[in-house]
DNA sequence: ATGCCTTTGTGAACGCGTGCACAAAGATGG
DNA sequence: CCATCTTTGTGCACGCGTTCACAAAGGCAT
């Protein structure tokens, strides 16, 4: 960055781009994209950082980790910019991957358009239930959990997408490992633990909303004077309380599936 | 992953709890929950982050913001400290909720049996598509868009969940805040702008298997040598390039549905 | 050429979040 | 009642990420 000019990340690539660069990157690309369609073929860094929701001295850091793409005086250009995050996220290449569970989330993923554009090629759907199995979502036969192991070697799946309820949820993610998946992108409510060199990313449906309700209740806290909840239950910091079941919560462990 | 948005330094309640501890809460209530069933009556910090999955420190010290809640030589009152977290997080009064764009996702956020167990509750489901309008889905029926306005101000909602596609994602977000809604889960793939004072996270699957590729590629990177991408495309920063439409990408408006 | 104007790239300061390490608090056993 | 052992609560230091602010770079007009 400083001195260092040719920042052709010829040999180890991509050394050392921050964490929070990383996740902004697929921000930035598709408001390039969408730039790129409208044949726009130059944007500010202040343009482009007011369509993806950031600061535009944000922007042009992160852009500095990738080398220097930019033009003084003049901006980003378009089609080029795409190029370079598209290689730098590994997007030029082909990554198949396989979506076990195919409930209401599942099927859903299945359709979902975001992902041929990307790279993404759904390899298989897969399922325990034997009821599913043969029957087409989205153009694609679900098979059956017992092929798994066959199916990611196979393909040389390296993704998988885990939509199942939570209590199966680890026991697919063992079996993925076994096989060589090293990269999972987890919807079922719980801690998965994996070996070290496996990635997994949690998206969680229920922990966005009670995030959501949290700055709910302040904003409404704010407005409103004091409040006091419903009953303050059960006992402060007792000694040893044996327990009951209580006003029987759920478990977290969704009868239908997890978001 | 989602984006938190407006932060405000309030004065009033909750003692400045951290962004980062809030998005935590519901990970260890959701442990907890799951400790309450088996009818465990304590917990040590050691034990509740690794069913976390979080480090025992910064569990402790998140605790420590919401007051002295353990026993030291002892660990945590399982009920008692559910209580608090939910209090904490609002989730001890009924949030109702609706979900604008019932399409494959929108279906399964529907379907999703963590939503009551947390106090929310779906209000109604909301499509553009007349034709979906009176048909049930997760046994409640979807009602016109139309009618917007009108379920909101009937059921004091105050939290919405964007599941349309990407291109009808703004307006239906402009027209749930002018409608009263200041908090909103978007499902869609845009940046949504709204006025001061209206959360919203975002949940966008594209972006998570875009880092999970990220980080795969580097993983492939270090094993196996050198390796060029396929042809260097794009020109590098030239003048002013008139541009062509180019191998037709997406354009990030999936057909079908975001996720 | 020369000077002006725009926009990048980045040094530096700041603030937040994380994790260590330990003293204080309380339980437990003798 | 005292000693010992366990576990909390937190002061502190460190590192990452964000933001500001500005010099350098390049285009463009004259």
């Amino acid at each position: 960055m400083a001195t260092g000019r040719n920042h052709r990340p010829a040999t180890s690539r991509s050394r050392g781009i921050p964490e929070a660069t990383v996740a902004r990157l697929p921000l930035y690309l598709r408001a390039l994209t969408a730039l790129s369609e409208r044949s726009v073929p130059t944007v500010s860094s202040e343009e482009l950082a007011a369509a993806a929701g950031v600061n535009s001295a944000k922007l042009r850091k992160d852009f500095s980790y990738l080398g220097s793409y930019g033009t003084r005086g003049v901006g980003y250009d378009v089609e080029y910019l795409v190029y370079q995050i598209s290689r730098e996220l590994g997007l030029t290449q082909d990554w198949p991957v396989v979506i076990v569970g195919i409930g209401n989330l599942g099927a859903a993923l299945a359709n979902y358009g975001g992902f041929a554009s990307r790279g993404f090629r759904v390899a298989a759907l897969i399922d325990a239930d034997p009821s599913l199995a043969g029957k087409p979502v989205a153009g694609i036969d679900v098979q059956h959990t017992d092929a798994l192991e066959q199916i990611i070697a196979d393909n040389g799946v390296s993704i998988g997408v885990i939509a199942t309820p939570a209590g199966s949820a680890q026991q697919v993610c063992d079996r993925l490992v076994a096989a060589g998946i090293t990269s999972i992108l987890n919807f079922a409510p719980t801690v998965l633990s994996v070996p070290e060199g496996v990635d997994v990313r949690k998206v969680d449906l229920s922990i966005e909303l009670q995030i959501l309700a949290f700055h709910e209740q302040r904003k409404a806290g704010e407005d409103a004077p004091e409040e006091e909840e419903t009953a303050p239950p059960a006992a402060p910091p007792a000694a040893a309380v044996t327990k009951r079941p209580g006003p029987g919560p759920d478990g977290d462990v969704p009868a239908v599936m997890p978001a």
